[in-house]
DNA sequence: CCGTTCTTCGAATGGCTGTTCTGATAATGT
DNA sequence: ACATTATCAGAACAGCCATTCGAAGAACGG
């Protein structure tokens, strides 16, 4: 139960502070490759050139690291999400913008998203896990939110409004695994191709 | 190394067959709850009525018991798309019948589809593994196979080909971390669903 | 420059867990 | 029923790894 003291001093905190962050998201890199489990803290450590007892003055335990990285992927993307909804705009436009914006997350913090994939089984059951898995629900209700009056107005590809969730959810989590940073398309892109795709959007006519 | 050997008796060798079969089904569910590496091989054991000691008369080591899940969820998939691939059809119809099949078979086979993913960082690298993922490379050319002559009809619900796929790919795979048996969809329905996006199928008329 | 607060190392520890081994019991086939 | 093979429990082992701790050195504030 270590407490990880933080400093005091204004200057020293600064350093403590980047020093952490540059931990976890050093975690979150090695973890997303070895697996969390797989991963010892002296690996960890030695990654970031540090003695294994080091790590111990940033963190507290090993499972207080997953809490960490899963709060480096959601805090910003519920603040970053938030301010978009709170601008007033056409529920289309909107959803093509969060989504944009969640690609674009995704895209940027692979390594955490792979990790909470992974530690799913973990996040899933437990109180500590409580407060992180209240912030997925708000994003998923978030885009609820917006889709739920495009189907109203029918202008969703898919009958059910549930599965238009699911389905934009499994293409945009998945993104994690395969998208590489200098690939052909951007996360723009693709998080357009994925609207186009919800929205049913009308190809080109078959017939030549 | 342990060998563990098979019987040659054939009254036993069936027996064992079908043990075996039973172990590696009890670890795929515990794994997919707990997690491969904190499922200690005592838990698993307990879970079929075996001591420890037990589990290794069916099975060579740990790792193995997650080489044999990934076989398998892999093997059948394979084979019946295969089956599947040999009758001669469109490939819209193909395609709409391959995704039926996947999802029924992911909705079956929900914990060694978790498994799987979760443990996606050892099955990526490593020799061990080349087999397994060569059989989810095939899968996925199949689906290459059907989506192509598609995409070239302009048929497709988004502009990108490969887009296209990943996104598939991410929705059904994506099933089995929400999908629950008596659930309001049916597999069929549900893959019906994920096909209609893809084909940008032209929803009801916006206007009243 | 001093006292204080941070940081880090390096070693020790204590518990856990995959795996092996042995012997006993049960199933088989003849 | 007998010889042989299968099955399994239970204990023991061996190595690993998260975590702790104390002391030494570094950075700060005045």
């Amino acid at each position: 139960m270590a407490a990880t003291t933080r400093p005091t001093r204004p200057r020293l905190r600064e350093r403590y502070d980047r020093r952490q962050d540059a931990v976890v998201r050093a975690a979150a890199r090695v973890f997303a490759h070895r697996g969390y489990d797989q991963t010892t803290i002296q690996e960890l450590a030695a990654s970031i050139d540090l003695a294994a007892g080091g790590i111990y003055h940033y963190v507290g335990s090993k499972e207080q690291l997953l809490e960490l990285i899963c709060d480096q992927l959601m805090g910003p993307l519920l603040e970053r999400a938030r301010v978009l909804l709170a601008e007033a705009a056409e529920p289309d436009a909107q959803l093509r913008a969060l989504v944009r914006l969640w690609v674009e997350h995704v895209t940027e913090h692979r390594d955490h998203m792979l990790v909470f994939q992974q530690e799913r089984h973990v996040i899933e059951r437990g109180a500590r896990w409580r407060r992180i898995r209240e912030d997925r629900k708000r994003f998923e209700q978030m885009l609820e939110g917006l889709i739920a009056p495009l189907h109203a107005a029918g202008r969703l590809g898919v009958a059910d409004e549930r599965l238009a969730l699911a389905a934009l959810l499994g293409m945009v989590n998945h993104t994690a695994q395969w998208y590489r940073p200098r690939g052909r398309l951007s996360p723009a892109e693709i998080a357009d191709g994925y609207v186009d795709l919800l929205f049913g959007a009308p190809r080109a006519p078959v017939d030549p």
